[in-house]
DNA sequence: GTCTATAGAGAGATAGAC
DNA sequence: GTCTATCTCTCTATAGAC
């Protein structure tokens, strides 16, 4: 933090100092873009956010345009390297808990994430439509390939597994998106806390598993 | 903008071209909001989508702030009167099927509503903080209060009430919301069809009265 | 590499003819 | 009520001093 002018010109130093700024411009973007998708974005937020003139932004990007690509690319990537590995001999249920609870937490660590993403969404997927028709429907037409598996093997109950996926990324992402929703209806005066986070998750989990037949059938009351 | 000569529409022929007038302008900002959200709509957009000279909009509307919350005004009223009233006595199974049916066709006929209400809630619902502390979350508690009562009367099995309303919420808006997701994810080259709505319908169904233990156990597949 | 100043395009809003 | 022309402010992007 205490040295920032140095005279030294080896090509690390340069390089290292140019990809430090280039993270801090992309951390503060994430948060601006979040907010205002990318039209209702401003380099000067953005600049103002990173603590920087907003020359810098172009020095470093070029153009607003540039700079977003480069947080949705860092987005796609994140949630490419987020999916588990799952193959065929793992245990549905406890597979399937495991991935609800990484997709909540990354909903709770990364929720500026998760909000870009819902933006580019929202408006038609514009940037990254190739990538949501290439790697994320390959994604999901592997994973769901084993989940039939698993029904196909007797492991868990017949469900239909895209929508299995797709239910479980609505129900885990809303809870970085529509945060506010949820805190004002829980009536948290100061955001969503740590146990509401759980408490939701156990409430995927078991909501899931159920359907795949996992978990015994709930027992009513006695009248 | 505070002194008005003309508070009170007349029910005369003016008026009433006044309420069409403003009723087109307003469907033309619900699509614009919709794709770009508050701050990256433009009123050039607007009143090209309207068919309407730009000074059109702030003739009708003053602001585009104002317009805007007339927009939102009008989903939020939309949102609380698709709340089917529900009550004790109802039959839980039918009555969770029917209203997720009921939220399924809102999702498919007004995507735009959905979405414009999406990017306020992304952004922290700067303008509808009050309603989602307010009626949203009474709606919720007095909803929820009777899905507990269900419970308690043994005609279904224990669950999270509250959560369960918002995993419904999650998973029928995101079919508006993210539509272009899905689209993409399925192989639709022109959009989502009814089949589709109709295939998620059901498995949203299943899936939440599996969770309420209204629907047998669904058996493995035997080896 | 960093920053100030500013050009040029586009935004919201209004005046005033019709 | 409708619409053109235009005002003013803000935005993206760049030039050029340091």
């Amino acid at each position: 933090m205490s040295d920032k002018k140095e005279t030294t010109t080896e090509p690390n130093s340069q390089g290292r100092i140019r990809q430090e700024n280039k993270k801090r411009i992309m951390s503060a973007a994430e948060k601006v873009f979040a907010e205002n998708g990318f039209r209702g974005s401003t380099t000067a937020a953005i600049a103002d956010a990173a603590g920087l003139p907003k020359a810098n932004i172009h020095y470093y990007f070029g153009t607003k345009e540039e700079l977003y690509r480069a947080v949705v690319d860092d987005i796609v990537e994140l949630w490419l390297s987020s999916f588990r590995e799952i193959t065929e001999d793992d245990d549905p249920a406890s597979t399937l808990a495991d991935y609800i609870r990484a997709k909540m937490e990354l909903s709770r660590n990364r929720p500026e994430a998760s909000r870009v993403f819902a933006n580019e969404l929202i408006r038609g997927a514009p940037r990254i439509k190739p990538y949501l028709s290439g790697d994320l429907k390959n994604w999901v037409e592997s994973k769901s390939a084993i989940l039939d598996k698993w029904v196909s093997d007797g492991k868990m109950a017949p469900v239909d597994s895209t929508r299995l996926i797709f239910h479980i990324w609505a129900m885990t992402q809303t809870w970085a998106d529509f945060e506010v929703q949820w805190s004002c209806i829980l009536g948290r005066q100061n955001g969503l806390e740590d146990a509401d986070f759980e408490q939701a998750t156990n409430s995927i989990i078991t909501t899931i598993l159920r359907n795949c037949g996992l978990l015994p059938l709930p027992e009513r009351k006695p009248l």
